[in-house]
DNA sequence: TGACTTAATTCGCGCCGTGATCTAAGATGA
DNA sequence: TCATCTTAGATCACGGCGCGAATTAAGTCA
């Protein structure tokens, strides 16, 4: 009804093809001014007057050029890797990890820092990203001025906000302004946001999702959530926490969910609900870590094991459906270390599974894939919200 | 990541600037150009050249002064509601009704065609929309060169793509493209949708969802669906049929929907549901009407009417939670005419059930409320598609 | 070497939004 | 009554914009 800030003056314009261009070659590799104008809509003068600029600025430079059979050649545009430098920075239960890419998204340095269990204060997590961000600059002998920003993806919710506030439980975090921490020690612009939806944006700009308009990547470890793409933006809702599939109840009055409440898709897929339920059906579990007893659970042939994996699949497959129904997306991806271990042996029942579950029509719409990249795109994820902004 | 189809020439620009001045004036009700001023964000240059051409157009229309303390008066500017008219239908089970609407949405005239029970063929119910049509132009005595369009809303799911197709299986309608039967008969845009869609939709911008940018009109009658409006507009993901509410599961192996899924949310909270659960537990039903038998059931005050009765809460709520959960809105309203029979009664104990089912925090920045609108805003909410396109 | 082909740039035009300036239209007060 | 003040709205000049047409650049080919 209401529609938002849209673009005003005529110099916004500008600023609107200059972002659709630097897009279409960010995403479209390298390309002449030629097919920029079939790609991008714009006329070839536009196309000629906007690249003029970008090469200016340095944000983009020729790459070779095209031979052609009797014209002039095609010269060859891309995004310069070394314009601009991103950081991304994965704040996980045993880690700290920092990362620097160029705007290739290769990976330039690194930096980790152990988390000691229960040794989570937001001080201590804040002083480890500030000493990252030095180390990996220095490392990678790259100035600040080059720095487009930092991306911060962490566990729990984040409201974002004038300043973004992190409820975090697991690691004791309430309405911890983790941007202003860090404001203290940096003047770096800062991106933070969920974690799992760092590393969904990850599978969405380079593994399963790419190029898709309406995409929801369905993360599955030991917590479960979703990152929802409408065309072409991540949803986030009013205050950013949208996405919460893990806690939507798809038993009603059904088993307790860490969250606190009863019958949450969590508390049957997530790492521990499946442990737990194998647990509750005489399963025998041998080890401390999920993810090797998860491992383990999917091989072992007994039939508890069969049964429960039979139900996960199932629970699973009820959840993707209700995405489909509510979202009509046109990919789901299955990502996150359980949802992909999961995956890799049960795909298709996962799929028939869903199609149970979903409406015949929507459900024809969609495909549900496997997701590319491992479990440690968080810090890539979080790097792609710098370049994202950088592509305005 | 990638971004739609975005303002490119100047032109666009202009167009763009003119729908926020006139969506300011539809919305805002009528306003000086001073006041547009501020409230769209344009200069004051911009706003006198946007109104004249409005006012050239016949758009919009003078309405008076402000007497001020001094200075020159301020001229009130609005939306002319006679420069244009939208045609709303509303498809239902029992009737075709055919309503004219100026664009302040005052009714103008009206045509009622009663569909025997089984007797929906799809020739048939664009016969009547056809000849409603010309009644209610007759009626009102206006010209079709000042209709903007038709709308309609339809029971089932429409896949919104080249030409809009749909299906319901309530109607034994598999793939009708009711607009291209209704192309032959009339010349007229149109606007097809979802009824209960276009139900929310006026609920959104005349009833108890005004002014909000992130929120559900979540409908409850013999079906169950939704209508998700994110950043100002209707979502309707990839083929158009998003929202599809009433069939996501809240019980996995529960209940057989008449989707044919087991667990739907339908078939727990949809009047048929309702009813099916009190006879299940051993309840009386006295009447083939089902407004009446649920309006019944809420009155009853046996132990098994309140146990149904407090089962549906819960199971609603779960939904509702979901909701929040998944959308992070900022306002869900509760309609459809059993939604309303449940919620004028309990409406507490709904939203504390919602609350049981959602995270706290987005639990926190959500409201819940009962509609305003009666049921009977098919019709209404279908010329909005009108108005809308007309607002650009 | 000159004709041909195709890519990219440049130019002129019609628009746009804006700040500064100007005009319109009332109130005020002596 | 009439000059003065105040505020709303219109107008103007300017810097930009995207686009189609014309022009220039840079190759191939015979």
């Amino acid at each position: 009804m209401m529609s938002g800030p849209e673009r005003r003056t005529v110099r916004d314009l500008r600023r609107g093809n200059r972002a659709i261009v630097l897009r279409a070659l960010y995403f479209g590799g390298p390309a002449s001014r030629q097919e920029l104008t079939g790609a991008t809509g714009l006329s070839a003068a536009t196309v000629s007057n906007v690249t003029a600029g970008l090469l200016a600025e340095g944000a983009i430079v020729e790459a070779g050029l095209v031979e052609s059979d009797g014209g002039r050649p095609r010269v060859l545009l891309r995004v310069d890797p070394e314009h601009g430098y991103a950081i991304g920075v994965d704040v996980g239960e045993t880690h700290v990890r920092v990362e620097l890419f160029d705007l290739a998204m290769t990976e330039r340095a690194k930096a980790d820092y152990a988390l000691r269990p229960a040794r989570h204060e937001a001080q201590l997590v804040a002083r480890h990203i500030l000493a990252g961000i030095d180390v990996v600059l220095a490392e990678a002998g790259v100035g600040r001025e080059r720095m487009l920003g930092v991306g911060i993806g962490v566990p729990g919710i984040v409201e974002h906000g004038p300043a973004a506030v992190i409820h975090a439980q697991t690691f004791g975090w309430e309405s911890v302004p983790l941007g202003t921490l860090l404001r203290a020690g940096t003047s770096l612009p800062l991106f933070v946001d969920n974690g799992a939806k760092t590393m969904g944006q990850a599978e969405l700009w380079f593994g399963a999702g790419r190029g898709a308009r309406h995409a929801i990547v369905a993360l599955v470890g030991s917590g479960v959530g979703a990152n929802i793409v409408t065309d072409g933006v991540t949803y986030r809702g009013v205050t950013g926490s949208a996405g919460e599939w893990g806690h939507t109840t798809v038993v009603v009055n059904g088993r307790r969910c860490r969250c606190g409440a009863l019958g949450c898709l969590e508390a049957y897929v997530g790492a521990e609900g499946v442990l737990g339920r194998y647990a509750e059906a005489g399963g025998v579990i041998t080890t401390d870590d999920e993810q090797v007893a998860l491992a383990a659970l999917l091989e072992d042939g007994s039939a508890a094991a069969r049964q429960v994996v039979e139900e996960t699949v199932s629970y699973l497959g009820a959840g993707l459906g209700n995405l489909v129904n509510l979202f009509n997306p046109e990919r789901i991806v299955v990502g996150g270390w359980a949802g992909l271990l999961l995956g890799r042996r049960h795909l298709p029942a996962l799929r028939e599974a869903a199609g149970r579950h979903a409406l015949a029509q929507p459900y024809r719409q969609t495909t549900i894939e496997l997701g590319e990249l491992g479990p440690d795109a968080v810090a890539l994820g979080a790097a792609t919200l710098v370049i994202e902004s950088f592509l305005q």
